[in-house]
DNA sequence: CGCCAGGTTTGATCAGGATCAATGCCGCAG
DNA sequence: CTGCGGCATTGATCCTGATCAAACCTGGCG
């Protein structure tokens, strides 16, 4: 048996790929903070006036369509952002189009821990967002004469890396099920971690999304909703609307911790 | 249709667990700093002497044995570490004992990040392991007054976020083979970014944490090492010594980014 | 009003890796 | 030397989720 090569390949399919202007998106001068409606929820959340007016300062106010690419994978690490409304996806993809979404940030979110000199992820608006970005250089300074922001975003860092341990978790154990039940649950924690009406939950993603996301494919995704649906956990107002019904059971079948 | 329930379970296999004596490990009077192999690798490198002093009278050396644990998942989180040699993996289980491994830490790695009120996962040491543990609060307290500590902190939480999202793409979309490939490569990047020799590699954790790392079952693991072997890629002076013969196959096999 | 494009659902089939089951290979204790 | 306990390897079979393919919305637009 001298021989048995075989270069075994993927498996996964290349989703479409749509219109990808990559940004130099519309821009504005600074958005005053005081009207900031995400400004509790980020790690401005608690800046006296003096030091709030010196962030101030340094941000531009840039909105994004779906669609558009704030930052690719591997590109120089210029700037940092916070998301002030809409959602994003943080994405790394393979030579073959596999791609890999390792998370989506919504308004109060921060991006561009992940980052040492080159971003490590791509970042990807899924709805019209705005955010508000900062040149790195002049971030990290105010960082040194600012310890408290920098705890803050130490905790913001302990947190993703909680976050990212619990999709480790998901991705290497949970069957397709368990995935699904758990990223539904993981989406009213996050909806009601900013207070919003719990249900129906609004999913800010397409299908495509959700399982680039739990590493599945579009069909497994879709008929995992569908199961839930006639088991009558779950039942789907619209593609991107889920309204939960039994809580309980979903939770029993994302089998964690 | 009415009826369609068959509520699927699991697959992977409960690891048998072998006696762990959860931990009050063997402690000591701390060590001097003057003479930890791994200061330049850690943290507190580039520290000056007086804040040298300081670490080093918050610090408790203390030893830990295979398979002892240093804490759990969900433990509160009491203390923070810096391993000073010796290995460990960090993992969460599911009640039904599945396990999934997040990462593998070494000399100079510290522990204790990915931590809010409580543990987010539970650490194991692998082989005969020497630590530096500083109580929670008083590592605090440490970081207040010396930014460039925070600093670095900083930086390592980042690099450990990258590590993070780049197992994610593994876990969520490369096949058996390409995650072996991977899991190799990164060895060697580990080894050598330590100063040391990369052929052969030691690895010191067994096929069942290999795979609970990977995602896979310890025959998949088995299968593609054997597979690896018989293509001439790599050869196993022992089952736990890799040495890697043709580096550029691996690479192209790992697929990666 | 009807067509078209994108996303979604559903169905049929396939295959990569899991599971089940033996066998092999040490290192260690008696 | 021999037997035993833990890993590791190898083989046979099964099953979850991928792949291939087709139908089905839904909303925008001529």
């Amino acid at each position: 048996m001298a021989d048995d090569r075989d270069e075994r390949q993927p498996m996964a399919e290349i989703h479409a790929l749509p219109i990808r202007k990559n940004a130099t998106p519309v821009q504005k001068h600074p958005d005053p903070c005081e009207t900031c409606t995400a400004r509790s929820l980020t790690i401005c959340a608690g800046l006296d006036s003096e030091e709030q007016a010196r962030m101030s300062a340094l941000a531009t106010t840039v909105w994004v369509q779906p669609h558009q690419v704030l930052f690719q994978e591997g590109d120089t690490a210029d700037h940092v952002y916070n998301i002030t409304c809409g959602s994003v996806s943080l994405s790394k993809s393979m030579s073959d189009g596999r791609r890999q979404i390792t998370g989506f940030l919504g308004p109060g979110d921060f991006l561009g821990l992940n980052t040492r000199d080159t971003y490590s992820v791509s970042a990807e608006a899924l709805v019209d967002t705005k955010v508000c970005r900062f040149s790195r250089s002049a971030f990290r300074k105010l960082l040194s004469d600012m310890p408290d922001l920098e705890h803050r975003l130490l905790a913001v860092a302990e947190t993703e890396l909680a976050t990212a341990q619990e999709q480790i978790l998901l991705l290497g154990r949970k069957t397709a099920m368990e995935r699904i039940a758990s990223f539904l649950l993981l989406q009213v924690n996050r909806v009601t971690a900013r207070g919003l009406p719990p249900n129906p939950i609004a999913l800010p993603m397409t299908r495509a999304e959700v399982a680039d996301y739990l590493g599945l494919t579009i069909e497994t995704v879709s008929r995992c909703f569908t199961k839930l649906r006639k088991l009558d956990i779950i039942s789907l107002p619209a593609s991107d609307r889920v309204l939960i019904k039994q809580t309980e059971r979903l939770k029993a079948l994302s089998e964690s911790t």
